[in-house]
DNA sequence: TACTGCTTTTGTCTTTCTGACAAAAAAATC
DNA sequence: GATTTTTTTGTCAGAAAGACAAAAGCAGTA
């Protein structure tokens, strides 16, 4: 082991993760309620450190899978966040991730194990630090992402109707979307494909269930083509 | 001071910069020829480790201001890259910025004495570890932001002309713009100045100068509209 | 002083994209 | 079979983007 740069300062190396899914209208953000000093007790949201033989993205996995029993998440760094008096006390520097899960996937039980809790992105309260500037520079990130980058279909399960994906992208553009027209500008992408099922749970008549094609997307970056909503 | 984190594993951090300027046609990027161990002689990006205490940003002032002289630059967080085997024999989490300036303010003295060179971004070789992929991601970030945000600017001096704002966005977009087209989006939204001086350095008929309102733009974006060119 | 050469400056038209808008079809329930 | 609810589908107008060429200003020179 190398000894170059023996006189320089360590620090604190943790990360913050912004778990984001969808459920009913809305975007829900999970968070908990912490269970040890300092500042227990306070709204929070889930972090780590990252540990000496720990890939960064290595730390924001585990973390996830311990709140949400989820593994190969999508997920996005968004920053870090290093000001010498952001955290309590100690020097720390926080890399904030968001992770774009399927709710249907998660993990119930260690909603209660853990002080967690689901909440409307539009109705969190006040978090501890600079927590809650990190929620709104990733659901900026976030918005930005999702309008230019088929990233939102993380959010709803493998099989999804037209209409789930339209309340979808309403709750990231807090905006109602007119149907014929994202219908259109969705077709023309050619990214979906039509399956021969139906769902029943939400509408009499029922809507088909619809697949991302991964494939066609790929190719459509290739050609330098771009993905809008 | 309180010990909450004991147990944790503290990391070096360090910062690098991607210090970019504009000289005739093309973007240019300040990179150096390492002047220490480990990787001495090496072609680099300028960096820095993060002290204790001082705020990130202050870091990467700090190393722009040694490396060019000037300070109050815009700089942009690209992001932080912390794989366990990024750097040699340590563990270094690097937190990643581009700046952007105004090459007349370079201090020409620095260059020499940094073995620092001016190279235009379409034609960095290969950099020491994973420097070439922090140059990778900043362009393409760079890119995004000056096609939607008035950044740019910080690239031109004070007073500009049109033709060299065009140079600037055909190098940054790789591509030749239609001139016409060109002004009429710019004076659309309304956020230049022109002056009753002229640059004649480049032409006998002499182009008008300009120069960047950010007080009208800031208006813009207030009123919901969007900066695109 | 008029002519040459180079660069700046300016407007119209066509095409493309975006956004507004309403009626019919399918299936369950009564 | 009538009612209710939700899904499904196409056209038209306005806005934005892109293609395109001629004239004007200035310095230098004949």
């Amino acid at each position: 082991m190398t000894k170059f740069y023996l006189q320089e300062d360590k620090l604190y190396v943790s990360v913050d993760c912004i778990i984001l899914g969808f459920k009913g209208n809305a975007i829900n953000v999970l968070i908990i309620k912490r269970k040890f000093e300092p500042l227990k007790g306070e709204r929070s949201l889930m972090g780590g450190f990252v540990r000496r033989n720990e890939n960064i993205e290595d730390t924001v996995s585990r973390v996830v899978y311990d709140y949400t029993g989820i593994q190969n998440v999508y997920m996005e760094q968004v920053g870090a966040y290093g000001d010498v008096g952001r955290d309590i006390g100690e020097r720390v520097v926080s890399i904030v991730y968001y992770a774009l899960i399927d709710m249907e996937l998660f993990d119930e039980k260690l909603e209660k194990e853990n002080n967690a809790e689901w909440v409307d992105i539009n109705n969190v309260g006040q978090l501890i630090l600079d927590h809650n500037r990190f929620l709104d520079d990733t659901l900026k990130l976030m918005k930005r992402r999702t309008a230019t980058r088929p990233v939102g279909f993380n959010l709803l399960p493998e099989k999804f109707t037209l209409p789930q994906l339209q309340l979808l992208y309403e709750a990231i553009y807090q905006r109602p979307l007119d149907k014929r027209n994202f219908r259109k500008k969705l077709f023309d992408m050619d990214i979906l494909e039509k399956l021969d099922e139906k769902d029943k749970q939400l509408s009499r008549k029922g809507a088909y269930y619809y697949r991302f094609n991964k494939g066609k997307y790929d190719r459509l970056l290739e050609d330098g083509d771009y993905f809008s909503l």
